[in-house]
DNA sequence: CTCTGCCTTAC
DNA sequence: CCAGGTAGGCAGAG
């Protein structure tokens, strides 16, 4: 017997902070509004070596956008704030907006930091009123936290994520059910989900440049080129049809980290220095969630930029800050056993996370 | 199932 | 000479 709920027509929401590490610290520090705002990843190399992770539209304009080089963004704008990102002020910010969106729908599936859907199905009978009920939220947002949002809504979450993209920032786009086939035709494939550079530059050889021309490729073409998956995905993308659910997801399934090393080494005794003091970050906050891991892997990014990683799978679940450290020691000599060059960024990353319900933390294996 | 590389997604 | 940090998912081989 299926789910009559399955069969319903759905409305979904997809909200979206606007230019959210930037404006949180607009809002930090009033007096920089209106300039152009950047905010940085410092490598900890040189002074200003790192990336730019986003910028306020004053940047945008003067073409300093999220991956380019700090060094970059100076020259394109001198004058406007440089400013480190301050991940726990992005949180504080987010953790406000989540709560009042979860205040109108039942859950929510939160996507990133600064993103997430929301099943309105239930909550109300029409588009119209759902687009009544945005406004309220988008309000509710910019008075208690003073942040603006912009969001879309649509039948499914496919369409309601491209509809949110679709007029920024501070917009609301509604796409009902009969008006998904016209508004996707025109748009460029890459604003699709899963088309980024790669899939796009082969949609390309194709042929294909908007999404209704992808629309019309036979299924077993696009299977052929992308995989079972991907393929399929792209042939139900480019007609608007996506079934999946909204999810509640509570934390990550894997916690890693990864750093840039001062200079390119391949010196073991600086490379699992720096490990030791990723496993105690790891560790923190695996501790926090209270959970165990049976997978660890070792991360390397080497001078010209290329992953490889390492990964050891253990008979059952460990939660100590010393297997993760010895277990990463020992990915990473076997790794320089194989890849003697120097590395640029090392990392590690625990995955197969498993509830921990005693307490006992002996040693396993 | 495990492992690795690759792709994507932005911020 | 310059390119950060994080996570999820898939293909393909073993």
């Amino acid at each position: 017997m299926s789910n009559s709920n399955e069969r319903k027509n759905r409305i979904i929401l997809h909200m979206d902070m606007d230019y959210f590490f930037a404006q949180c610290e607009e809002r930090e520090h009033p007096e920089i509004k209106g300039k152009p705002v950047v905010i940085c990843v410092y490598s900890g190399r040189g002074g200003d070596s790192g990336a730019v992770s986003t910028s306020n539209y004053e940047a945008r304009k003067l073409g300093v956008k999220a991956g380019i080089s700090i060094n970059q963004a100076k020259k394109l704008a001198q004058d406007a704030v440089f400013l480190p990102v301050n991940r726990e002020l992005y949180h504080n910010r987010s953790e406000e907006v989540m709560g009042i969106l979860k205040g109108y729908c039942d859950k929510i599936e939160q996507e990133s930091v600064d993103e997430a859907y929301c099943d309105l199905t239930e909550k109300v009978t029409d588009f119209e009123e759902a687009r009544l009920l945005a406004l309220k939220l988008k309000d509710e947002i910019r008075q208690l936290v003073d942040l603006t949002c912009s969001v879309g809504i649509g039948p499914n979450k496919l369409i309601a994520k491209i509809a949110s993209d679709y007029q920024k920032p501070d917009g609301l786009t509604v796409i009902r059910s009969e008006e998904v086939l016209h508004f996707l035709a025109p748009l460029k494939i890459t604003d699709l989900i899963g088309v980024g550079k790669k899939t796009g530059e082969k949609l390309n050889e194709l042929g294909v440049k908007i999404i209704v021309d992808m629309s019309k490729l036979p299924i077993d073409r696009l299977i052929r080129e992308f995989g079972q998956a991907k393929g399929l995905w792209l042939k139900q993308a480019s007609n608007g049809i996506d079934d999946s659910p909204v999810e509640e997801r509570q934390g990550t399934e894997q916690i890693g980290r990864i750093i840039t090393l001062k200079e390119n080494t391949n010196e073991l005794q600086i490379i699992l220095d720096a490990i030791d003091q990723l496993s105690g970050d790891v560790y923190m906050k695996l501790q926090s969630r209270n959970l165990g891991f049976k997978s660890i892997s070792f991360i390397a990014i080497s001078a010209d930029l290329k992953t490889h990683t390492k990964t050891l799978t253990m008979g059952g679940p460990a939660k100590d800050v010393e297997t993760i450290r010895i277990k990463a020691h020992e990915l990473v000599k076997s790794f320089l056993l194989e890849h003697p060059n120097p590395l640029r960024r090392v990392g590690i990353r625990i995955s197969n996370l498993v509830e921990e319900k005693g307490q006992k933390t002996l040693g396993d294996y």
